[in-house]
DNA sequence: CCTATTGTCTACCATTTGGTAGGCAGCCAC
DNA sequence: GTGGCTGCCTACCAAATGGTAGACAATAGG
């Protein structure tokens, strides 16, 4: 296994895939213009990846190894509460900040649906299931507002992952995204869902 | 203008290509596809739009149309306070019910950005304005949670679209979206923006 | 009845795209 | 040094895609 720049082939292009199929999305995005973006030839990615399709698959893979990662750290950390639900949006919104290619694929594999081979929905599922549990508990000892822990978690979901693609959308775009500004987001955005969200 | 079981060719063909690109995404939708579902041949899309990228524009141009329309009619309900908001919320949660594919094209224009021609979020901007100034007014007179009001709307926003998005994904992929279900999501949904949005 | 217009179709075309076949340089084990 | 393996490349290819050119039927107007 190559290396250049002291990184992997296979790993640029895993990266330059997730980056194109997170922004462009998976069809728009032709092997021949990663390879281009790489300097390598088609045949490279054709070498390392039997597909297309086995692409978008390693893609996901990685993708949801790091993100049950950042996850696992987040729970790690001990707190309780209301403030455990916090902790982990606080450590998905500063991951969404470092790298927006993932979120971005995240919303482009819900798109795709549940024909893609490796279905990333499958894959996060004892996460979400553990999340629900906490959720539910936390509905039960009366710190959440009482309701469907799976609803809450859906909007909680969709609200984060919308404001994470807004600013990929923008970044992507050219629209400069200030410390100043990113701060304000942040703190708003938490004001919000702990509104929604506490009893 | 020739009908056909009394809808306009152009019209049938614009519902395709709203559908089409709305869930299967623009550049996953060819025009030899959209015309099969259609029964007719690609040049007659061809015929009346002079290319893809012009059909786009017209279903983004009806879409915008349509959606300006709903908006108009909730605000008319003469509601106040957060009422109002809940008022256009409701309007567009019982619209994306019975037309889910505009939201998802709202979506896929999104990810599109801004070099399509017919930019939608310009030909939204006065709707987007309007609703900054009611919230702004809303915040001062104390009735909703004070903070930027731009991004209070654009939280909203992603929740809602959010949440529609999945319905028309779980449609697309054949999961059957009950009454019931429909009615307990509202509910749960409003719920959740209310905790939010109050002071 | 003729002519012009409208709406749709058949016949092509150039380009793009994912993928196959196979060559070739470098390196490593023996 | 030589045989095989690894990593990347050149040369193609078949299918799909957006789009052009132009034929043809129906309809409407005078």
């Amino acid at each position: 296994m190559a290396k250049i720049g002291d990184m992997t082939t296979r790993d640029r292009i895993l990266d330059a895939a997730l980056l194109g199929f997170g922004t462009r999305g998976y069809e728009a995005t032709a092997l021949d213009t990663l390879a281009a973006e790489l300097g390598i030839r088609k045949q490279t990615i054709l070498y390392w990846f039997a597909s297309k399709e086995a692409l978008l698959d390693a893609v996901i893979e990685r993708g949801a190894i790091e993100l049950a990662g950042v996850f696992e750290a987040a729970l790690a950390s001990g707190s309780t509460g209301v403030d455990r639900i916090e902790a982990v949006m606080r450590a998905v919104f500063r991951y969404a900040v470092r790298r927006p290619q993932l979120l971005g694929l995240l919303r482009e594999v819900e798109r795709l649906g549940p024909s893609t081979a490796s279905d990333l929905s499958e894959r996060l599922r004892p996460m979400i299931e553990r999340a629900v549990r906490n959720v539910a508990n936390l509905m039960h000892l009366g710190v959440v507002r009482k309701g469907d822990p799976r609803l809450m978690l859906s909007f909680l979901y969709s609200t984060i992952l919308g404001v994470a693609t807004d600013l990929q959308a923008q970044r992507a775009f050219g629209v400069p995204s200030s410390p100043a500004g990113l701060r304000r987001l942040r703190r708003e955005l938490f004001a919000f869902v702990r509104a929604a969200v506490v009893a």
